[in-house]
DNA sequence: AGTGCGACCCGAACGC
DNA sequence: TGCGTTCGGGTCGCAC
């Protein structure tokens, strides 16, 4: 499940396997992945892209002309290839560029999105435009974390998961984060003091930068793309940790779903 | 407005 | 070459 560290390894190891080459064609081969506000892909043809950027879990694709936002959701991938090997089962969009290349857009459960729009509407757009300062911005102070959240009657567990309060966090990192801080995940949000926002501020400042040092995480069955092994998998503390100890207290490490997701965390050190 | 939940997907894991 | 069921997980849209 690519969060912040794995879109952001994706965006930089594409950006030195992609950049300038003409489009000579895509291929759009399971429509859902488009964005029904989205232009019509063929628009990037005779288009390069000429960077990425990312906000939040979204990249953005720019060419001279226009933006193209993609989401992974939990499993979309993208890859490489030669334009003569064998479309995969799950390989919905093909990028096509002049060299023969391919850039494949890979995505096991369908469940990424795409949306094409013109370069100066990039930023403007709802998906992008609503993302919330992400977890390393000078932006994300105690006192907005607070304010965000101090009237808020459901599990902050919940709320780091809103993509408009801080972005770029997913279910793994929120953990980690929570355990990081010594804050309940069940704890609401309207009971969080302003300290412990400051806590969770500094520890998703400690754990992304280093998640995104080493590629991010490969856990279940997202992997990042072009052979990329994340290898913050070996830093996890409680993400499927369960029925494992504690490495701050020896507690057994909990399983628990909040709001239908796994949480993980010490019930003896998470006060 | 805030909150909760089903839908979208399909492979893996699980139960029998 | 076992088959049917459940689970997961980011986000959206709808119900209350």
């Amino acid at each position: 499940m690519p969060e912040i560290a794995e879109v952001e390894t994706v965006r930089r190891t594409l950006l030195t396997k992609i950049l300038n080459k003409k489009i000579k064609k895509v291929d759009v081969l399971y429509k859902n992945i488009i964005s029904p506000n989205s232009l019509d892909m063929d628009k990037l043809i005779d288009e390069s892209f000429i960077d990425i950027d990312r906000v939040g879990k979204w990249l953005i694709f720019k060419t001279e002309n226009y933006g193209l936002l993609s989401h992974l959701r939990m499993e979309g991938k993208y890859f490489i290839k030669d334009k003569k090997e064998k479309v995969e089962k799950h390989e919905h969009v093909i990028f096509t560029f002049e060299d023969n290349t391919d850039l494949r857009y890979h995505d096991t459960r369908k469940f990424g999105r795409m949306i094409l729009c013109l370069k100066k509407d990039i930023y403007n757009l709802a998906e992008v435009k609503k993302q919330g300062p992400e977890p390393t911005s000078k932006d994300l102070t105690k006192e907005y974390l607070f304010n965000k959240i101090n009237k808020l009657h459901i599990p902050i567990k919940t709320i780091l998961l809103d993509q408009t309060i801080i972005s770029g966090l997913g279910n793994i990192y929120v953990n980690e984060v929570l355990f990081a801080a010594r804050i309940n995940p069940f704890k609401k949000g309207n009971e969080i003091t302003v300290g412990e926002c400051q806590r969770i501020i500094d520890s998703a400042n400690k754990i992304i930068p280093e998640a995104i040092e080493m590629g991010g995480t490969t856990i279940k069955s997202y992997t990042s793309s072009l052979g990329v092994t994340g290898r913050f998998q070996q830093k996890l503390k409680v993400h499927k940790k369960d029925g494992q100890k504690c490495e701050r207290c020896s507690n057994i490490i909990t399983k628990e779903k909040i709001g239908g997701r796994s949480t993980y965390y010490c019930k003896k050190c998470q006060g």
